[in-house]
Order: structure tokens, then sequence, then C-alpha cells
RNA sequence: GCAGAUGUGGCGGAACUGGCAGACGCACAGGACUUAAAAUCCUGCGGGACUUACCUCCCGUGCCGGUUCGAUUCCGGCCAUCUGCACCA
């Protein structure tokens, strides 16, 4: 009798939804288990194959927490706002409203045919008024405590459409619709204070159980650092420049500064700067760029000298020029740096390109330091021919190795001409020609030949060799070496000298040192390592009141407007008298207007604005005429605070019930994909967290675990896509093979976490798998208890499965399902007790198929109403076991000895081995290692 | 450019905390059943050398080096691929 998935199925998931099997009702006699799935868009294309992957995944979980005892909301809802289904509408004149009711009914019956444990009575629905009236009022909360506010922000705007667009709808700087270019346009908009809770959003990852990659990716994120601002002087005016450096330490050696192109102070200084309309061009065109576009890779860097004005570094009085570029952004820190081209790359790099002067202040140190060191300065010069691609060496052979051209620097010898004379004296080479000089290097060494200790600072010298002149070596009494040209390789492996090495890898790497080492050319702070200048430069900044120390956030307010019609409304009114004023909160919810005309208003207005009988309106706090904000929130705002409705949906006075929210929250376990980490996750944990501030939620973090599911990619390993051709439909997986295979092979695919490509081949594979449990019922046999053949692998089984589905470690589960098969395969023979604890285990997986065969089997309960099963931890162990022998930690031979074996016992046995004493023939013993039922390893000679 | 991740047979992958590399599945090959095919069941399956065969030996977890009795696992340096990005001073 073949298995007919298609009737099965139906059956138990008509049985599941008609009774309700798996709603949620408090029950504050059990200890609950809130499971969380980011809740999915229901855009046009339906179902998408990734998202049963972490809807099974945790479907998984909650049906064992519940064989386990636990009271478990599993729920499922749409976030439904967002910009397709407008586009939808713009497109083919059909309501945004309708579109989404049609693709959520398309969805429910999707994710009903895949028989997920949901509790379909709680689902929400973002764009339902009832749920976002509170998505809305959390809004006004938010305004009343100072944490919504409006601000100038730039918006894409594309000069062709007249409109508005998304980061998304920006394509190569050209508008994804109609290809004219985009520019950024200042506009007034609201904005939510998430920096004001930067530091709890890093601190309070410390009491949440997140993936350890999840926690980096945020702590990066918000990007805390700490620095100081310091306030430099315009020469010659009472203007000053605050900038904000992590580097305090290289003050002394800033030879420049950089504003970013909108920076006031241009403004401020128009009459004293004298070519003003340079500056106004670059100023123009860096506003034609967006921000992408300005970080993209290996962009040259560009800008403008501000000529007419010097700004004074505070710490050395000289005054240093001041450049405009947009390498430094408006947004981050003052919008103004203070540039140390010898240790910043970034400026390292600009310097080079406009030839501004370069002071190194910091210096590495190398070798190690002893007492009584003799101090000097010294050269290293590095020769390269470039046409024979060699480098000069000179090899001391046993005395010293090899090494580049190296000396001492003489009174009034400049460490340059010091380099040219000691390849002339040392190799006789008189032609060659300056590359690049180095960052200087403090080294410390012993010196056989003097029997000295010495520390030296060492400049690194790059040449290239003109032409092969050559004269006689003018060397001293104790030089005794070859001159050789060698090529890289011997460069690499020969050189062990740790100074020598290092000015080859500066000469390598031109660039900015960015390390750690001891200050120089830096007053009262030479001869101090990073760190203890850092502090000390901050405390004279402070005393001298030139700057603070100050803490730094790379986190960004939110931009909370978008200029769209298909968004929650913007509960505030704007009166002449008041300024902005939120709506009552008994008038909420505000009501999305139904409109025809789905098309951006002109200049980048929202759709809305082209509604007056809407807009006008009066002033909740005076009364007289007002108007009403036309644009609309981010979709980020409903799935912001999703996971608090659900656990109360159908509350008309509050977003949840005091007792459900206590009772319920937090998420026990939130399982979503690694791109919403930084924006959706952030944004709910700040709600979270005002709310909690307020008095609404009782715990200060919303979600108790967070993991994270790997993408599915095509067939062909690239990212799913209708261009590309690679598209799995879910409806015709589940068609062909039935939901129990399809989650089944979703698990098995590969690690949770990681991307995994699409096998249609594999898929047939998990089929086969279930067909040969459906096919076991022909060898079943009576039987109360584990027969003793299958006794150890039944224990051995339920301790790993139901490890591993803790760890999400599901493939290695379904590995042991279809391990243990093969077993009642090879004795053609399972009794009932072995069955039903087989069908228990891969009840959480494939469960239309195993409560099919439980009531074949007669039970009178259903498996989701049995307990999880339980195992005897003795009798998983094995008692004997099969010890690997390694002679030189390469394997010889296997011998049987007992479980938990001590030394003696496993000497003995391993000694009384043929293998074992046939290789032992002839050789000593060094030494014998036993690691107790790992290994023993005999060393020989 | 920065950050994060990944790299193991023909393919997806397994290997607990440094201890027998390749579990499980796919593909492939052979066999059983069948008039035949499909389905099903059984067996084999990293590469190479040697061999009638049993065996045995060598190589092998992206590359180079290190630590160790022993490294897919730890350390240093590289390379490649993927993903994200806000040049973060």
């Amino acid at each position: 009798m073949s298995y007919d998935f298609t009737k099965v199925e139906k059956k138990w998931q008509n049985k599941w939804y008609t009774e309700g099997t798996f709603n949620a009702k408090i029950d504050h006699s059990k200890e609950k288990w809130y499971g969380l799935i980011e809740f999915p868009y229901p855009s046009g294309q339906g179902l998408h194959v990734g998202h049963p992957r972490s809807y099974t995944a945790l479907d998984i979980i909650a049906r064992k927490k519940r064989m386990e005892g636990l009271n478990v909301l599993y729920p499922i809802g749409f976030d439904a706002f967002g910009l397709p289904a407008e586009n939808y509408a713009i497109k083919n004149h059909v309501h945004p409203k309708i579109t989404t009711e049609k693709n959520i009914a398309h969805f429910t019956e999707q994710l009903k045919a895949l028989g997920f444990s949901f509790d379909w009575s709680r689902v929400v629905d973002t764009t339902d008024p009832n749920y976002y009236k509170w998505t809305q009022w959390i809004f006004i909360q938010l305004f009343k405590h100072g944490l919504a506010y409006k601000t100038t922000m730039p918006i894409n705007f594309c000069t062709g459409c007249k409109v508005g667009l998304a980061n998304e709808e920006v394509v190569n700087g050209v508008c994804e619709r109609c290809g004219s270019p985009v520019v950024q346009k200042e506009k007034s908009q609201w904005m939510l204070k998430i920096t004001e809770y930067a530091q709890r959003l890093i601190d309070d990852l410390d009491e949440v159980d997140y993936l350890e990659k999840i926690k980096i990716q945020q702590k990066n994120w918000i990007g805390r650092s700490e620095g100081a601002e310091v306030t430099f002087k315009i020469a010659d005016s009472n203007e000053e420049l605050v900038v904000y450096t992590t580097r305090p330490d290289t003050l002394f050696g800033a030879t420049y500064m950089v504003v970013a192109p909108e920076h006031p102070l241009m403004k401020n200084l128009e009459n004293k700067i004298t070519n003003m309309d340079e500056i106004k061009e670059y100023q123009k065109q860096a506003s034609l760029k967006s921000d992408f576009e300005r970080a993209e890779l290996n962009k040259e860097k560009t800008g403008v000298e501000i000529k007419g004005i010097k700004a004074i570094n505070p710490l050395t009085g000289t005054e240093i020029p001041v450049w405009v570029s947009d390498y430094v952004l408006i947004t981050y820190g003052t919008g103004a740096i203070m540039a140390v081209p010898a240790h910043d790359d970034r400026d390292w790099e600009f310097a080079k390109k406009f030839n501004i002067p370069i002071i190194q202040v910091l210096e590495e140190v190398t070798g190690t330091p002893h007492e009584g060191e003799t101090k000097k300065n010294s050269i290293v010069a590095i020769v390269y021919d470039e046409k024979n691609k060699k480098y000069l060496t000179i090899n001391w052979g046993n005395k010293g190795g090899r090494l580049f051209i190296g000396g001492t620097i003489k009174e009034n010898e400049t460490p340059l001409e010091c380099a040219i004379r000691e390849v002339k004296e040392e190799t006789g080479y008189t032609n060659i020609q300056l590359v690049s000089t180095l960052p200087k290097i403090n080294h410390h060494y012993y010196a056989y030949n003097k029997d000295k200790y010495f520390n030296i600072e060492s400049t690194g010298f790059l040449f290239k060799l003109v032409d092969d002149t050559q004269i006689k070596q003018n060397l001293d009494e104790d030089e005794d070496f070859k001159v050789e040209w060698v090529n890289e390789n011997t460069i690499i492996n020969d050189i062990k000298d740790e100074l020598h090495s290092k000015t080859y890898e500066y000469a390598m790497n031109p660039g900015a040192m960015t390390g750690d080492g001891t200050h120089i050319n830096s007053e009262w702070l030479n001869d101090l390592n990073k760190e203890d200048a850092i502090n000390k430069t901050i405390k004279y900044l402070e005393e001298n009141k030139i700057g603070t120390k100050k803490i730094n956030y790379k986190l960004r307010d939110w931009v909370f407007s978008r200029q769209r019609y298909w968004g929650e409304p913007i509960p505030m009114v704007y009166c002449e008298e008041c300024g902005w004023v939120p709506i009552p909160e008994e008038e909420l919810p505000l009501v999305l207007p139904e409109i025809k005309d789905y098309e951006p208003g002109e200049n980048g207005e929202s759709p809305l604005s082209k509604h007056t009988e809407w807009i006008n309106t009066t002033c909740p706090h005076c009364g007289k005429p007002a108007k009403r904000e036309t644009d609309t929130m981010p979709q980020w705002a409903g799935s912001s605070w999703y996971f608090l409705r659900y656990m109360d949906p159908h509350n008309s006075d509050a977003l949840a019930s005091k007792e459900a929210l206590e009772y319920w929250g937090p998420v026990d376990w939130y399982n979503g994909g690694m791109e919403h980490t930084t924006l959706h996750l952030l944004y709910s944990r700040f709600w979270h967290k005002f709310l909690y501030d307020i008095g609404v939620v009782p715990t200060k973090e919303p979600y108790k675990k967070r993991t994270s599911h790997g993408m599915i990619l095509g067939s062909n390993g690239e990212k799913m896509s209708k261009s590309k051709g690679n598209v799995i439909n879910p409806d015709d997986i589940i068609n062909e093979f039935g939901a129990d295979t399809f989650r089944v092979y979703e698990m098995f695919m590969g690690p949770f976490d990681q991307t995994a490509p699409w096998s249609m081949e594999s898929i047939r594979g998990c089929g086969k798998f279930l067909d040969r449990v459906w096919n076991m019922q022909e060898f079943l046999v009576n039987g109360d208890s584990y027969s003793p053949e299958f006794e150890k692998m039944m224990h051995k089984a339920i301790k790993k499965v139901s490890s591993d589905i803790e760890e999400m470690k599901f493939n290695t589960s379904v590995a042991t399902f279809m391990s243990m098969v093969n077993e009642f395969y090879k004795l053609k023979r399972i009794n009932k007790a072995e069955f039903k604890t087989f069908l228990q285990l891969l009840n959480p997986f494939a469960p239309h198929m195993t409560e099919e065969l439980n009531e074949l089997m007669g039970s009178t309960k259903t498996i989701a109403e049995t307990p999880w099963p339980t195992y005897d931890e003795e009798k998983t162990i094995d008692d004997e076991i099969e010890l690997p022998v390694q002679f030189n930690g390469k394997l010889k031979a296997t011998v049987k000895i007992p479980m938990d074996a001590d030394e003696a016992t496993a000497k003995e046995v391993v000694h009384s081995n043929s293998t074992v004493l046939s290789l032992l023939d002839g050789k000593n013993i060094v030494k014998e290692i036993y690691v107790k039922n790992k290994i023993y390893n005999i060393v020989v000679r």
C-alpha cells in the first residue's frame, strides 16, 4: 500500500485548524514558551522556499516543547505595508488594500498546506486599522517623550519622475524606473532618536542569548568609539573648527584639516575665502552623489583647498591648511577632521594625492629592549633592480645572515645622504634613485661583533637601480660579506632580522602606520605608547580647555518619514500657532484615506499631499485651522512591536493586556535572517526599551534568544530570482512531494545557519526515506518495550535528536532517522514500542505521516498529545569500544577494549595485538600516550 | 576599502572539547525481483601505487608555515568565493 500524502496531509491540517489544536491560552499552572519567526511580507509572488526553512525549524522546536509539557505560543501574521503593493497599484490601478487582501489569502493557504503548528486565531496584519492604531499610539508616546522630532534630511530625488525614491529604487545613481539621474534633495522629515538608546542597546546584549555573530554585527553597527573633540582656531578670525578624533595622541602630526562639503564653516567665512567659486562647484558635485556612491570602492579621493584661511594646531601653534572633501561625512562626528596622514590610511592617500606634508609621530618598536643600550640613528636601504626583478643584499653567511644595506648616520649627514653613501661603500653601486622614504622604526638589538646592545632609530629607503655602474667597495676591516642580487622569495625566506624584514614590509605596502609604537616628534608625548599618549593628551586638552573626552557612535537617528501612500499615517498635525501637535489618542486610529491616485506628489511629496480635504483639519490644541502630516511611516514601524500584539491580538483598549504581556513576554526564541540584524532587530529592541521605560512592557529586552537561518539559493548556487529563472515554487514542491518531504528536505539540506543550494535530486531522497518509514508497517510486530537488538540505538537516538533540535542541528537529526530506518530494514523488524518512539521523534519534522501511522497502529492519543520520549543515559553507553592505535600519530591498528578502561588494561591489550608487536619489532618506544576512550599513540624511533 | 561569513570526495554535507577524515543523503556502478521497465530490496563507491587475490603502502579537509605524540579543529601569514556597508576620523 503506497502512501497518499495528499489525503493524509489535508486530513490532519483540517483537524488541527478546525479543532484549534495549537491555539494558545494563558494557563498560569504551566510554564510558557513563546517561539517567533519573522512574519512575511505578503508579496504577489507568493511564498518563497526560504520562508519554510525558518518556519519549519521553529515549528519543530515548538512541537517538541509542547510534547515536553510547555504552554506554547507560536503565532503568525503579515507585514503588509510596503513598496511593491504601492508600485503595483500605480501600474495597475488596483487599490493596495485589495492586492494585500488577496496576497494574504494566498499566503495563508500556502502556510496551512505546510502543516505549521501556528495559532491561527492570533493572526495580525499591520495594515489593519485595529493594529496600526497602536503603531500610531507608540509614535505619539515617542513624540511626547521627545524621541520624535523633525529635521531636514536629504532624500533621493528622481529628476525625471520628480518623486522621492527609496535607496532600493536607485540603481547606479539613476532611477530604477525612468533612468533619470537621482540627486539628493533636502526635505523636512520625522526622526526617531534611537541614538539616545545606543549605549543601552550595546550593554543589554550581555543579558540576551543571541548568536555571537549577531551581537558582533549589532555592536559594530552601533559603533561606539572613544576619542576626543578638539577645537582648532581659524587664524585671524573668531571662528573655531571642532573635530572629533579617536587618535588625539597623533595631534602633533596633524598637517591639514578636512571639512565635509555640507559643513557651515565655508558659509561663515565666505568673505575671507578667496576661491569660493571653486568650493561652491565642489559642494554642488558632492550633493549629486548619494551616500552610497560616496562610499563606492576604490574611489579616487577628491577635494579642494579652502584658500584664504588657515587653522592653528592647538598644540604646536602651527598654521595648517583646511580642505573640503567628501571623504568626510557631515553625519558622523562633527563633520570635520584633523588629518594625520602618517597614521590614517585615508588621510595618507589624500595627502599623497595633493602633496601635503606627512609627519610621523609614532614609530613601530622591534626587537627586545635591554639595559645599557647605546642609542644611534641609522638607515636601511633597499635597492631594487626593476629589469631583473632582484633586490640588492649583503650576505654575512653564518655571521649574521642576509640583510639589506644598513649603516649608522654620521654627524652633519641626513639619513638620505647616509643611505646613498652606505650603498656606495658597501656594494659599490652609485647610480640609484630614491623611490620612497619609509616610516621610521625603533629597533633594539645586540651586535655580536661589538658585543654591545643598541637602540636605533632607523629610517628606511627604497631605491631603484638606474644602471649597474659600480665602483670598488670601501669596506671596514670587520666587514666580511658577499654582495648578492636576489629575488623576492629569497628575501622572504632569508631575511630574518626584524628591522630589515619590517623595512621590506613597509617598502612593499606603502601607506599609513596605524599600529601601536612609541611617540616621536611630539614634545611631551615622546616615548609614550598609544594608549598612554591618548590619555595624556585628553588630560592636557581638558586642562587647557581646547578639547574634551568624547564618546561617539556610528549609529544615526532613524529617518521615520516616507513620501508614500501605503503606510501608517503619522498622527501629527501642524498648527501655525502651536507647532506640531499629536492628534488626541481617543481619535486613533487615524485611518489611511481611500484614494484613487497613488502617484507620488510633485517635488517628492507624499500622494496624500494632494488630498486637501484630508489634510485640512483643526489644531487639537487651540482649535484653529491646521494641516495633517502627509508623510507615512516606514515598513519597519509595524514590525517593531508585532510580537507584543500576538500576545493579545484582539484587545481594543491597549496594545496588549498587562496579564498577557506578563505571561507571554518576552519572546523565548526568535529566528530570522541575518539581513535583519542591524535594522529590524535594532529598531524593535529600541521600541521595546522605550515601552519598558514608560511602563508598558515588563522586560528590558524583547527577545531572550535570537538565531538565524541561511538563505536558500537556486540549484545553480545563485540567489533565486525571476531573471535568472532559478525560482522554485513551494506549491509545486508540495504537490509533487507533499509537505512532510518538503519539511524534511529543508531541514536535511545543510547546516541551518548557512546558505544552501536547492536540489531536486536530494529532495527525492527525502521522499524515499519517508516511504521507507511508511513501509515499515509491513514488518511491524508487537512489543511493549524495546527489543535487545535496538535498545541501545533507541536510547542514543532520543538523546541525539533531543539535543540536535535544541542546537538547530536538524540535518544530523534527519541523518539519525535515516540510519535508524536502515537498521530496522536490516533485521526486517520493528516492534510497536520502537515504532512509537521513532514516530514521536520524527513527528516535529514530518507531522502528518507520523500522526497517520500512529493512528493506524491503533493509538488512542495523537502524537501531539503524548509526552516527548525520554532516554536512560546508562543505556546509551557502549560496553566495548574500538580503540585506535597510532604509531607516531599515524593510525596502524585498532583494538577492542572495555569502555573507560584504565591505562594498564589498555596497554596490556595493545601490547598483545599482533600488528602492534610486529611494528614494534626492532624499534625503541620513546613514549606512549593513552587518552581514555579516544586513542593509544606509541611514539617510536 | 571596511566588516562578517565560508572553503572537506563527482555533488549536499558529517566529525562532541586537538584523537580512526568522509556519518547520512544524492549521483554513479553492479546484483536480486520482473517477460521487460519503473518502483523496491541488497552491495560497492576520495585519489594513487602494488597485487591473481587477500593484503599492504603513499597522498588527501583552499595555499604556505608554526605549535603538538597527534591538527579539518589551535596560532601566524596568504589566496579564493559569498554577503552586507554608512570612506565613521
